[in-house]
DNA sequence: CGTTTTCTGGTACATTTGTACCTATTTTAG
DNA sequence: CTAAAATAGGTACAAATGTACCAGAAAACG
């Protein structure tokens, strides 16, 4: 029978948040089982044990980020304008890790098939928590885009880099498509 | 005194495109020596000689087609949207190594130190090349950033995947900024 | 209780990697 | 033409990596 320990799950995730650390500070070069293992702090073969390849890790890892940001997005329904800022703000510069590590899967999903899943998961929660703030749904897809765009350019720049420059580039974007509220 | 050989320039140049191609196919992690020597058909000891640490690939080889690219969008000023269209549609699906190796180069600018300029000289050409097109600079902003998601996707999910439809997309990005034209 | 499965932690090994080194050959400069 | 520099191509080796394996501890379960 297949059980599944509480703390064989715990160590499973610890790997799973290692991973995310690793991809930040080294790339996706720098993920192998040694070093996921030594930044979690347990021993080679619990990461040789609980993921069997070095994909089954990358894969398992990025997954559990979307999933966070799929739910960090989908309850901004109602939310102001600042708050939403907010929200982009601190994930990509307090949870900086977790924000590269989300536009990597993007990229390894070109080539892996296995995260195509996980890709689209993404784009469809940018795109649904986009949707409630502009009805109409060709400017929904346009204003989808530049938020792309926003969120790469943070990540890169580090500007818009406060809460109220990020509200005013969130502002600029929507504007251009509110010309009929 | 040093001197550089039409020779070994070209091999120096067949080393940066078997990287791109390498690139495309794996990755950045299945960048080595002996993949790109052996993509570009030259003896291991070449890409060592040419090339001292697998970073110096990199950077040279990223450097290239951010070159390439921005001559190629610098050189659409008067033109229509349809051309515009026709370049953004063929660089996406018919030079898809050079673009995805684009956007690894924005990705590896964001550890590396030495890989910011060429990720900024791209930043620069993409809106440099709007400007002419949308007037009001900030409106122009936002364009730059809907494009550059615009690409991302058509890099991710392969649409829109004609010409005719990249026109579209475009029309639209456009439209939303172009009350006073 | 015992036993069956899950987990732990350690080690070993073949493969791949970056890199250094060496000797011919070709090209350039004077 | 001659000497020097640049290039070519081969080989060797230490380090790192994926992965397999194993014996013991812990937990689950009847």
């Amino acid at each position: 029978m297949v059980t599944i320990t509480a703390k064989g799950e715990a160590r499973r995730i610890a790997l799973q948040d290692a991973v995310i650390r690793v991809l930040e500070n080294g790339g996706p070069g720098a993920v192998t089982h040694r070093a996921v293992a030594g930044e979690a702090g347990v021993p080679l073969a619990a990461a040789t044990y609980y993921f069997a390849s070095i994909d089954d890790l990358l894969v398992s890892a990025l997954l559990r980020v979307t999933e966070q940001q799929v739910t960090l997005f989908t309850h901004l329904d109602g939310r102001s304008l600042t708050d939403i800022a907010v929200v982009l703000h601190d994930w990509v510069y307090l949870s900086r890790a977790s924000a590269i590590a989300q536009y990597e899967l993007l990229f390894l999903a070109m080539r892996r098939d296995g995260l195509r899943a996980a890709a689209d998961l993404w784009y469809r929660a940018l795109e649904d928590a986009i949707v409630p703030i502009v009805p109409n749904p060709r400017h929904a897809r346009v204003v989808a885009l530049a938020v792309d765009g926003l969120i790469l350019r943070m990540l890169w720049r580090g500007e818009p880099g406060t809460v109220p420059e990020v509200e005013a580039a969130l502002r600029d974007i929507l504007q251009s498509s509110l010309g009929s509220p």
